[in-house]
DNA sequence: GGAGTAATGACACTCATAGTCCGTTGACTT
DNA sequence: AAGTCAACGGACTATGAGTGTCATTACTCC
């Protein structure tokens, strides 16, 4: 499967968890609501960047982010 | 520290243990020789899309690739 | 010393796309 | 009706992807 989905999967279960909004986990991350909508869906190629502001809003390290079920081979 | 500075060092780590050159992994990973020392160096903000394949040339998963010293708080 | 080779580093450049900002729409809730 | 949320679109700017060129270091061989 595509590496976008799964990292936008992932991103969605966690912040789920977190019970946040995507606008609110965006605002958190310090991107855009509309960015945060097509990252979740897979429609974006995110910079390792980016990646790393979202994943210290979800409040998770790095390990933990991608020791997921989406990232098994 | 600068994420693109860790995943610099964790990839040349990497593959400095399976004894591979910068060019023959930038080869196994469908980047550019020059490309593959800006990476390393921390001078390239990589999207997820060109992580992916430098990964799976480093024969290790997503999991075990972030599970290092450079990414732990 | 000089020639050759392998590995890495440092830029500069073009072009595609990462990422932002404006808005709208539809589903759902109160 | 009014609010919240997710999805989508168009236009825009900033920056990543990918390549080319030259320099440097360290080694070997003559």
């Amino acid at each position: 499967m595509d590496i976008k989905l799964k990292v936008g999967q992932r991103i969605k279960e966690l912040r789920l968890q977190l019970g946040l909004s995507q606008e609110a986990l965006a605002n958190k991350a310090d991107v855009d609501r509309t960015y945060m909508t097509d990252v979740e869906n897979g429609r974006r190629n995110i910079s390792v960047e980016v990646l790393e502001r979202i994943i210290m809003a979800l409040e998770i390290s790095y390990a933990d982010f991608f020791n997921a079920k989406e990232f098994m081979k």
